[in-house]
DNA sequence: AAATTACATGAGACTCATTATCATTTGCAG
DNA sequence: CTGCAAATGATAATGAGTCTCATGTAATTT
């Protein structure tokens, strides 16, 4: 059986002249399945505990292409690391909040920040091609309790 | 002369256990005048190239204690180093919008934008500590002339 | 004004994420 | 099947940022 993600990886690379290698589909289907904000050093452990032959330059070129034709998004939390995240559908996209206690991720899309980030563009004639809104703070399972992520 | 914000870091420094050092004077300043979102090989440069006597480690550990007490604000542009501003009124903030050609950096401040993201964050109980926000694309100068940046 | 001392600096070693190099392997078109 | 461009793996290199430690100095105390 065959994923639409990973199907659609096919053909694309195909069409572009790269490869559909086991690697490249191994690091696609993780984020797929997962559907967490993960790290470079991340997915390869996770690729390994599965006995899947890949290595740590592989990740990073992999990761790299997959973000060129849309299939990953590229997260920065300011943390030191890149994050990557499953990009299903390209057209839309949605915003984080990253809680700084147990690192747990939230994602959220409003309309109208999205609208005015485009109006305020506008406004001094920029040309919006991309945007990050990340919101840090505690969640809620970490306010609530003295002992959190416990 | 004095600024006041050398004024003022002395005050807050000497209460701290803090040492108003040539260094620590010589770096706020440099923000201060410049009112530029610099790196710290940037700062670095300029220093020397003004005859300051200062080392890559006091930079970093500089850049730290002025961020820790609210002289001057860390960005992080996700292009591999951290950016350093002037932070004149902790109170108030504001986000930014990069040109991606040219790399200038547009500030700007939209009230209704920070409400909603109050909003977002409350909606979940999430306690908001900080956020960011930035806009990539071109600016109009780069938009305009088929020769940017000139 | 000199002594004191805790904090700060400079030089350079070090860390760690990411990138580059290059010999070897492999997907896949013909 | 074969040929070969593209991809991989091992590992060296890079670069931002941090750490260590011997030395220096701001600020306080005599
Ligand atoms: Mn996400
Ligand atoms: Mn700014
Ligand atoms: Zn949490
Ligand atoms: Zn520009």
């Amino acid at each position: 059986m065959q994923t639409q993600a990973e199907g659609s990886l096919k053909r694309v690379f195909r069409d572009n002249a790269l490869k559909a290698t086991p690697q490249r589909l191994d690091v696609l289907k993780l984020l797929m399945t997962s559907g967490e904000h993960l790290d470079a050093e991340e997915i390869y452990k996770r690729l390994l505990k599965k006995k899947k032959n890949v290595s740590r330059a592989t990740i990073y070129r992999t990761l790299e292409v997959l973000v060129e034709y849309d299939f990953v998004r590229k997260l920065d939390f300011a943390d030191g690391r890149m994050r990557y995240e499953q990009n299903q559908n390209p057209d839309e996209h949605h915003d984080h909040m990253v809680c700084q206690v147990c690192g747990k991720v939230f994602e959220f899309f409003n309309p109208q920040i999205e609208a005015l980030q485009e109006a305020i563009a506008q406004e001094i004639n920029f040309q919006m091609l991309s945007h990050t809104m990340h919101i840090y703070g505690i969640c809620s399972a970490c306010g609530d309790s003295a002992d959190p992520v416990a």
